[in-house]
DNA sequence: TGACTAATTAACAATATAGTTTATTACATG
DNA sequence: CATGTAATAAACTATATTGTTAATTAGTCA
């Protein structure tokens, strides 16, 4: 059973550009704080706490290293996501299979 | 290329248990405002509203008949969501290949 | 027409989210 | 120790979200 908290976090978490932006930026590697906030025009305290949220639903991992906090990509932590939606593959699956029958239905007719 | 706006309404959207489970009853098939909201212990104007939100988002459709408003689920509008995750997923699978062949190397060596 | 039903709109309150600036903490190093 | 750097915390503002109740719209049908 997939669990409600859990994917509100997730669906939360990934429902803001600019940290879809910072997890594409942590698929290229470990970062810090300063670096995902440079990119972006606002300021490091919003970064950060962004940085947070991410963490908090799982989707990165942050770590101590002297001042510096390197941030890691948690990409496993997508696979509830990816669970949760594919249980509805099939239907819409399903329904582009009939759409796919009466488009093909129509062309045969104008043949 | 993935529209931002559009993962934005997406994930939004799917950030509510509620509307999650809206989307679920409307995987059994086509359901009015008044069936939607009869689970819920919310008033009909909350529940009309988080029927507003998924139609935004692409994921219901809304049509009339009489004085009813049946909703179906279109559950293609997932695809963008599956589309975003699983850009992450050879990531995943990679990391769960280092982790899988570093347990299996432990074991050899617990033999 | 009048009563009933389905659903939305309006007005409002409480809380959450996203951002700001300023101050503070924690560590490194000359 | 003094200075600089990385990052967070605190305090605050503005806006969005989620819910409420009461009123309204739109349609059906006896």
């Amino acid at each position: 059973m997939i669990d409600d908290a859990k994917l509100d976090a997730l669906f939360s978490a990934l429902a803001h550009p600019t940290r879809r932006a910072i997890l594409a930026r942590l698929a290229e590697g470990t970062a810090t704080v300063n670096t995902l906030a440079e990119p972006f025009q606002m300021s490091l305290p919003a970064v950060s706490k962004h940085i947070h949220v991410l963490e908090a639903a799982g989707l990165i991992k942050r770590e101590k290293d002297a001042q510096f906090r390197p941030c890691t990509l948690q990409p496993e932590a997508l696979e509830a996501v990816s669970n949760w939606t594919e249980q509805y593959r099939p239907i819409w699956e399903a329904r582009f299979d009939v759409m796919e029958t009466l488009l093909n239905a129509k062309k045969d007719r104008q043949q």
